[in-house]
DNA sequence: CGCAGCCTTGAGCAGTATCAAAGTCGGTGG
DNA sequence: CCACCGACTTTGATACTGCTCAAGGCTGCG
């Protein structure tokens, strides 16, 4: 049973909020060394494969993290809004990013250079601590991810990808995103999306208006998720 | 093109040796405060969702980090071998394990208590260091995990899961594994593993004796992979 | 020897991808 | 303001992939 109330919601939802209470110190040492970087909904903010200049914020927009495979097809694991950080990982670790960063709506980052990161975690433990633990805890919700790939069925990945997106999109209460972006991220074709969310209509789960997807019944799609 | 030497093994490959190299020190202290636990093959060291008591090391034998899904079947993400470390996730952020772990093997476990892993980590940087550098490594190898399922077809998915197995049963060159086991990490039915091992068998890519996988081309192996 | 637990094979069916074609929407330029 | 273009969405037909169920084979063990 998973809804964004329950247990097992730190499986299902991320949100990495690191910096989210940070002494006063820290949060001059970031406004002053902070980069704003502006961009156009579809635009790429990193691709993967690339070095990392340093850490990013999302002060506003939509973004989603993913990874080119066969055909250059994207696979989208994560979406982020407002205040999530990112990019951390692969500086952490020394490394090329991992994945591809790209906007789904028009954009505002902050960029805190690589330096000034490390001499924020070198200096404050407590921040640190709470990037282990956010890092972490993302685990529990890869491993989950993996498994709902692995061993559900693309109507059951729909209907989880809905509940994920109707509280990634919270704010107006309708899922604005592609097609492509959506099979992309259940890892279907779009026609095979489109095909369930057709039949989610006929059962009165889902209303869809200009290309928005309305939740009309949020238990439905938990019970189809769960194999009911 | 992936195999043990590529550039994409930090994708595939996936050790994360924290104590590989630790200062005398520390190394008295894990020796001194250190609980051996031995199991025998098929025991179950600890369940998703109990509560960690301490990190471990694997010291002898081969296990599987799973976690159960539809109908209590296990996706098995993680194979680990010795002197791997484990179960340090679920500690530093402070949750339930989101994981079980079995043995493959006869096993030998060193569990370093909680606290004592707690003090190691506070009172030496270098070590959380390197924590946080494996742990952000992870991620990569995750991303690639669940692009894989998204992405690849059992045949082509079968075909990596060879090549890894391969690499993590190093040392006799066998791939002693159940059809069962192996299917999960797949995630496809023991049944369609089957088939495509014989495929493979029938093309001369691998021998099956007595229920033991020898690989003889990873070459095409790998070329099935990437979609020859 | 017989049983239990794996592994294998076959047949049929359900799920999913692919290809082709038509419909819809928004924006642009005449 | 309207017509057209391009991108995105939807629908249909078809083929293939992979799952399930059922049965039989093999192996090791009591």
């Amino acid at each position: 049973m998973i809804n964004s109330d329950s247990p097992h919601k730190r499986y299902f939802f991320d949100n990495s909020n690191v910096f989210e209470k940070i002494p006063d110190s820290i949060y001059s040492l970031l406004e002053e060394n902070k980069i704003p970087v502006k961009l156009k909904k579809g635009q790429v903010l990193f691709y993967e494969g690339t070095i990392p200049n340093g850490v990013y914020i999302l002060k506003k927009g939509r973004i989603k993290k993913y990874s080119k495979g066969i055909n250059d097809k994207e696979y989208i694991f994560h979406l982020l809004k407002e205040n999530d950080i990112f990019g951390h990982h692969d500086i952490l670790c020394n490394e090329v990013y991992s994945h591809s960063v790209a906007c789904l709506t028009d954009c505002l980052f902050y960029l805190i250079p690589k330096n000034v990161f490390f001499s924020i975690i070198k200096n404050n433990p407590f921040i640190l601590d709470s990037l282990l633990q956010n890092i972490s805890r993302e685990f529990g919700v890869f491993i989950n991810n993996s498994r709902v790939l692995a061993q559900h069925n693309v109507r059951e990945r729909t209907a989880l990808s809905l509940i994920k997106l109707n509280y990634f999109f919270d704010d107006n209460n309708e899922i604005m995103l592609s097609r492509k972006d959506h099979s992309n991220i259940i890892g279907t074709s779009i026609e095979s999306l489109i095909r369930v969310l057709h039949d989610f209509k006929e059962e009165g789960i889902v209303e869809v208006r200009e290309s928005k997807i309305i939740i009309k019944n949020v238990e439905k799609l938990i019970k189809i998720f769960n194999v009911a």
